[in-house]
RNA sequence: GGUCCCGUGGCUUAGCCAGGAUAUAGCAUCGGGCUUCUAACCCGAGGGUCGGGGGUUCGAAUCCCUCCGGGAUCGCCA
């Protein structure tokens, strides 16, 4: 079903074009805009005042005029100020987004898309923990997920895993060298023999002909390198897996790298490449001509010694993608845009789909950027068990009187929505640099603000029920709902829709977040100027009942798309 | 050196792609509000050369050029 506040701008742009027609006008720009002024504003006088041999001023007034609305129109009213048409909606408009809420419930806010989405997201090398830079690669895709669900479409998530990368040669030989320590959480446990091992290899530097010979038997399928390499990766996807899971992140499926050897696809593709006569040999290695596509350099997809690199798998993968799905997304760190650049005109050269790629920017230390060979990050783990903590001292606080299982409950849900909004509310083309003192910052009008308004919902609807007040199958008159804070409330619920619909197409996940704030910001608005349940008139206490139950709703499918819980009491 | 991204009050940040009405919020600071549906809330105040300069335009945070600062990247790593 089209969105209401769409529904709604479709109305004013009709009912614009038939007035300029009548004026004799014509533009291909309505200039549209939602405006503090108004719920949305048109600048199109300013562009035909030449056209219209008047100023911009005089131009909007004639227009105005000339406007004719229909008796179902969602429009309520038309002005002008100075040179802009400021429009708002109608009762119309309010009365249907309550019932609309009503009636759709969970689904409220979406399903106007059609189409498989495979969406790649995480894909970090399986050779420890992820820490706080992966993080923000997986709540941007989890977040993109859910938005995409959301708006329709049939969305599979796929986590790449590198299993035959050289890092993974050093995890395999590393477990070879040193003692695991089993009493660890295994992706920890990966990443202390690999930092070993690292060192090892850079204070002997012969022993890197022993990674190279394991990278070779790997490829050419020798069965026990195979499975040393599938124990360390195991072990290390394992614990990765259970930190996704505590952050609310799942995949779908977790295809590995080898597979597209073994499958044969590597080679095919190296063929089809070949057959576009842009390869040639470069020292013994395969390489790919792609200056017509604005890549001074060459792309390495062979190496000299016959093994394929990440990138010719990497092609191998995104084709057998390209069959099973009308859009591709990943969601790639800032490092990797020449490589997803080649990746993509590679694709684009052998006539194959190519994917949407979604860049982040990097998450650095004060001291510098992250790395898991030098040890140097900050795990995931620990961010998310340091704050559990902190929020439950704020539960403890708040809530001294609640059981031990409540307090911990909502500290979980607190703690890993205030990571996640934090996260996800910025562009992801800003990079950060890693602040634990802010990280920890419970003050900040985040995830817990959101998750406090649906609270004060649930809140106000059990008071009620306990005073026998509520009563959910009851009809009620939308139409009674006429306080200001209660309008604007309405309205910005009307907009969720049109919110996830931008989302959906711009893949711009921050923007959801900020609705959402923006929503409870409005429900605070209500709440704090409308009485509910102590309503003198029966019929009022009804309608902004279903009101509160409406917001209740719609904060709930904002958590959800955030994928922040929502707890009905904090 | 080339290429890409970023630069908005003390700090964090929206708006920029599709140029227009007093530049968006939060934190911090200062002041006010709990006998009324949980104050993880609400109200108010101060605080901004939108990195610098030039250009296009009736109009630029937004488009173009240039410089400065930060991040990323520049074939047989991923």
């Amino acid at each position: 079903m089209l969105s209401l506040f769409l529904e709604f701008k479709r109305q004013v742009s009709d009912a614009l074009w038939s007035a300029l027609e009548s004026l004799g006008l014509e533009t291909g720009d309505l200039g549209l805009e939602p405006s503090q002024h108004a719920d949305i504003a048109s600048k199109v006088a300013f562009r035909l005042a030449a056209q219209a041999k008047s100023n911009p001023k005089e131009l909007a007034e004639r227009i105005v005029d000339a406007i004719e609305l229909p008796e179902s129109s969602l429009i309520g009213d038309i002005k002008t100020v100075g040179p802009y048409i400021n429009i708002n909606v109608g009762r119309n408009y309010v009365d249907n987004t309550v019932t609309r809420i009503l009636e759709e419930k969970d689904s409220f806010g979406g399903g106007f898309c059609e189409g498989r989405i495979l969406l790649e997201h995480t894909s970090a090398n399986p050779n420890g923990p992820l820490h706080v830079g992966h993080i923000r690669n997986s709540i941007i895709g989890d977040t993109l997920v859910r938005i995409l669900k959301k708006a329709g479409y049939d969305v599979q998530t796929q986590y790449y895993v590198n299993d035959m990368g050289r890092q993974i040669a050093i995890v395999s030989w590393a477990l070879l060298q040193f003692e695991f320590d089993r009493s660890k959480k295994p992706d920890h446990a990966i990443a202390d023999v690999y930092i070993r091992a690292n060192a090892s290899l850079n204070a002997d530097p012969q022993k890197v002909a022993e990674i190279d010979k394991r990278m070779q038997l790997v490829e050419s399928g020798d069965v026990e390198t195979i499975r040393s390499f599938d124990e360390a990766v195991g072990l290390a996807v394992s614990g990765i897996k259970q930190t996704l899971l505590r952050m609310n992140v799942s995949h779908d499926s977790f295809p590995h790298e080898s597979a597209f050897i073994r499958s044969g696809a590597v080679l095919r593709i190296i063929e089809e490449i070949k057959a576009t006569g842009r390869t040639k040999d470069d020292n013994g290695a395969l390489v790919v001509d792609l200056s017509d596509y604005g890549f001074e350099k060459t792309l390495v997809i062979q190496r000299s010694d016959g093994t394929s690199l990440y990138t010719t798998r990497d092609l191998a993968y995104h084709e057998w993608k390209g069959e099973r799905a009308d859009r591709m997304i990943d969601v790639l760190g800032a490092d990797h845009k020449l490589i997803s650049g080649q990746l993509k005109a590679t694709l684009n050269a052998i006539g194959k789909p190519e994917p949407e790629v979604v860049i982040f920017e990097f998450v650095s230390l004060p001291e510098g950027s992250m790395s898991t060979r030098r040890g140097k990050f900050i795990s995931a783990d620990d961010l998310l068990e340091q704050i559990e903590q902190q929020a439950y001292l704020e539960v403890d606080k708040r809530r001294p009187e609640m059981p031990d299982e409540f307090k911990r409950e909502v500290a979980s849900m607190v703690g890993i929505g205030a990571v996640r909004y934090d996260i996800v509310k910025v562009s992801p083309e800003k990079s950060t640099v890693f602040n634990w003192k802010e990280a920890l910052d419970f003050e900040k009008q985040g995830a817990p603000f959101i998750q406090y308004s649906y609270a004060r919902a649930c809140n106000i609807l059990k008071k009620a029920e306990e005073e026998g007040k509520w009563d959910p199958t009851q009809k009620i008159d939308p139409s009674l709902l006429t306080e200001d804070t209660e309008i604007d409330l309405i309205k910005k619920m009307a907009s969720f829709d049109s919110i996830i619909d931008l989302c959906a197409r711009d893949l711009k996940p921050h923007t959801i977040a900020i609705y959402s704030r923006e929503l409870a910001d409005s429900f605070n608005q209500f709440y704090r100027f409308v009485p509910v349940v102590s309503a003198e008139e029966d019929d009022i206490r009804a309608s902004r009942l279903v009101l509160v139950n409406c917001a209740k709703i719609v904060l709930s499918n904002a958590l959800d798309t955030l994928g922040i819980g929502a707890p009905e009491s904090m």
